[in-house]
DNA sequence: CTAAACTTGACCATTTTAGTCAGGTATGTA
DNA sequence: TACATACCTGACTAAAATGGTCAAGTTTAG
């Protein structure tokens, strides 16, 4: 199981941004270097983040995003969930009452694979951008 | 993150033989046909679990395979150590000093990704064969 | 007017996944 | 001893996902 890295650079980001949030609307291309992540690559984040609510853009010279929440309430999960990054620990429909392998009875070990999507799950609910923004709190401008 | 198909089925195979393993050794052939996995991968998925000395193989007629250890001893840990299916939730080397976007610092987000690897990694320590077997349990052979 | 910065959509190389295929080799049983 | 069963090994591959790039816009502060 790995994290993939939009993922990862989506709260890299947003996690920069929160940092700068207070003062200007802060740069696609300020992230990218500060973060070492590519541009073109951070406004196709953006652009979910955006649809999602995560994020308010500010077009023209002197532009960039803002965040369109508190802090605290932008959980781990509400990021992932904008860039799609879900947590998939089964192959078969969650909807459908066939198992994995087409059978008409969920696989021995479905129950299982639940439980821990639930177990990564909470751990996504339960981190906030405040949670990760006092580790790493800048003090300067 | 998702849950690849080798690690699922390395534990559904795993799950089907313990429920067997007191009588006679398993073969693949039924494990294949029980649970709806490819004979030629569950092969190359129990090579694997063999050399990892997490079970036994029973070469010729009526041969099999059979579990090498308690199932209270195996854990999820094991068996997914034995597939390669290993929790990655950072692309930057563990050893190295530098970053993920080969910065010289570790980037903001490192110890989140970390706190995450081990809340993951916790569960796979914490369940073994044994507890899987008990919700599952076949009563007839 | 123009440069900075957002916006959109198409495109693509590489890697990973989830297998298949084609050969073996060992051994219990008839 | 023949043979069927079942393990063993390595090469190969189609399809999907990943991690981007590239091109061509639009908006707006200064
Ligand atoms: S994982 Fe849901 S049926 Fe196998
Ligand atoms: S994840 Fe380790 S440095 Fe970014």
């Amino acid at each position: 199981m790995k994290l993939t890295s939009k993922g990862r650079y989506a709260v890299m980001a947003l996690v920069d941004l929160a940092r700068f949030n207070n003062i200007n609307p802060v740069s696609l291309r300020d992230i990218s270097l500060r973060q070492g992540i590519s541009l073109d690559y951070l406004e196709q984040i953006f652009s979910k983040l955006k649809k999602n609510e995560i994020v308010k853009s500010i077009r023209g010279t002197q532009g960039g995003y803002v965040l369109n929440k508190n802090p605290n309430d932008i959980k781990l999960t509400n990021i992932f969930h904008a860039v799609d990054e879900k947590v998939k620990t089964v192959q078969c429909k969650k909807e459908s009452k066939r198992g994995c392998n087409g059978k008409a009875t969920k696989c021995i070990t479905h129950n299982l694979w639940d439980e821990l999507e639930i177990h990564i799950n909470t751990f996504f609910e339960n981190k906030s951008l405040n949670d990760l923004l006092n580790n790493n709190k800048e003090t300067r401008v």
